[in-house]
DNA sequence: GAAAATAATACAATCGATTGTATTTTATTT
DNA sequence: AAATAAAATACAATCGATTGTATTATTTTC
């Protein structure tokens, strides 16, 4: 194994000081004078040195690294997640350590263990969609490796979470659709074993009933939110439905899918059918006509949730109080549910 | 500083045995019977042992993790890129320290260094717009550390590649144009800098000549590619190039901005003017008419690169030839561009 | 059953930096 | 100039696992 690297021994010897001068010249204490660290500056310039962070890290126990587990990066709420994330660790001199469960249980559980065993100073987790129990998160706990869930969240207590007020967002989304005039509005669902489905679900159906409208389990359609799914739903609504004038979907991918889908079958929307999504993803901008969406503010989520972990780490060994940020969701009202105030035809 | 952890020294203590025994235990070594193992484990596992990954680098000079540097994660490409390399580095053992340049040189710079400081054993690299010269990139290689670059690449000769023959692709879009008729194609081109829109642009430039038509340098309108620069060359079409009838973009970002200009200009796509984007973006089947594109393969891309690269960490410390991976791009067509066959009006 | 061969385990150095304590050097005071 | 204080540097242990070599225990061979 070639090992042509300059170790602060190398320095010491090449100026006839000890090591240990050298390890506090580089790091710049008081206890060096300034003379001493010149000629050490110098000379390590000189023979090409590069602190080797891992024996560093060994002594100090303390790594510097922020372990990320997240269900898919590709999806656009995480890449911006973790763009956030990404970011403010950079500023805070902290490496980020990129992890995907791909909603698989047993990954999330592994990766959590490689992560403990790569001593990362904390650990940013959106749960997959299989984690119903945290068994695994003790690993984390019992070796002080302070945690943050985001979005994605689990509800035992004692957890740091920086959460989108799902609930809020859902409510209004489906409060504007009956203020457009819808009076049978479908619910695309999520996974309901994930507290942020059930927040959304429960949004959408307290707002129908603080609206006087009837909450009709029917007209609930769950599934796992895939373009697929949405495209399945709208053809369930065409065909058994025909009462339904807005769909408020928990997600803008599933939403896009039924557009589509009722797009084809020259629906029109948002006069037959509105519709709302659910954050405010890449695809709804663009998409004709522009789909009405619940911001999820993605980066700003990575980047709360990195400070906050940063905080606690910062804080040990003494844990700090728990903390929970919850952001208040924002509506982007786009033309998938301004229907036209009604005219009567031919005047 | 609490350490409560376990270390193999203490499971060596605890069997009054010795730790070198208890390492090859754990390694599962030939040189460890049976009957004692058994009895390690039961004890590692009694006890909570949890393997201290970096006293374990240190000693091996290996980190098992890949570094990997881009631009911006939240860009489609890339995110789906890291989720082929996270992907192929998962199941090959290694973890994956993420970074973004964010298009500036002198992060990129740093984050080189930061990446060879801890050690990584490989760097997956995708270059800033602003990285006009390489010797940021010395560092990894006196260090002995492989690199592989992709889809950003650089042409320093030397080096590890996994790219995909934008040169083709861009032709095979222009050529698909011109075969639907059109005569006056614009392009919309990425900064010349970067070896990669320099291709895209060569090829719609020979693919216009091998067609027999005029290469137009005012129809080239340069530009970063973004959503508003798409929206703005439209315009300048618009206003001062009327013969335009198709525009290929080096980008989906900037077409689809400016097929939303043009769609609001009310000019019929693809009949007035035909578009092509290039990467197959999350937008780009769902903007109406959906748009043609070519296939950028992130993930395949990230997979590719990934095996190169562990393949080149696993030949240390004779490297091996340095390869390059070119992938075949596939022109996705969709209605921006099918023309529908000229019929006479009122027959 | 003694000698040789093999298996199992122990010893000790090492990876490279950090840090508490000890020692030497320099500066200050009387 | 001697005594004291303060500054600068050296010594040595340490973080936790790995690994070449040495030693002890066991098995095989004649």
């Amino acid at each position: 194994m070639q090992t042509n690297n300059v170790t602060i021994h190398d320095i010491a010897a090449a100026l006839k000081i000890d090591s240990s001068t050298v390890s506090r010249a580089l790091n710049n204490s008081p206890r060096v004078t300034q003379k001493t660290k010149q000629r050490i500056w110098a000379k390590a310039q000189e023979m090409g040195y590069q602190r080797n962070v891992l024996a560093s890290n060994l002594r100090k126990n303390k790594t510097n690294t922020i372990g990320v587990i997240i269900p898919r990066i590709s999806r656009f709420f995480f890449s911006s997640a973790i763009e956030g994330i990404e970011e403010t660790a950079f500023e805070n001199g902290y490496n980020v350590i990129m992890c995907q469960s791909l909603e698989k249980l047993e990954r999330e559980t592994n990766l959590v263990q490689t992560l403990v065993a790569n001593r990362v100073d904390g650990i940013i987790l959106s749960i997959s969609m299989e984690t119903l129990d945290y068994e695994h998160m003790e690993l984390a706990r019992k070796n002080g490796i302070p945690t943050v869930f985001f979005d994605r969240h689990c509800d035992i207590p004692g957890n740091n979470n920086v959460l989108l007020n799902d609930y809020q967002g859902s409510f209004d989304a489906t409060d504007h659709l009956v203020s457009q005039g819808c009076r049978n509005i479908a619910h695309l669902a999520g996974p309901r074993d994930l507290k942020l489905y059930q927040n959304r679900f429960n949004g959408y159906k307290e707002a129908l009933e603080k609206n006087g409208l009837p909450f009709q389990p029917d007209l609930v359609i769950d599934s796992n939110l895939m373009e697929e799914d949405g495209a399945n739903a709208a053809q369930k609504i065409l065909e058994t439905l025909p009462q339904v004038d807005g769909i408020f979907s928990a997600n803008d991918v599933a939403a896009v899918g039924a557009m589509q889908f009722l797009k084809g079958k020259n629906i029109k929307i948002p006069d037959e059918i509105a519709i709302v999504g659910f954050s405010n993803g890449p695809t709804s901008s663009v998409i004709d006509p522009a789909l009405t969406t619940v911001d999820q503010s993605g980066k700003k989520m990575g980047r709360l949730a990195t400070e906050l972990l940063i905080k606690q780490i910062n804080a040990k060994p003494i844990p700090l109080a728990p903390e929970t940020i919850i952001l208040e969701p924002t509506l982007i009202q786009r033309d998938s549910t301004q229907k036209k105030p009604t005219i009567h035809p031919n005047t």
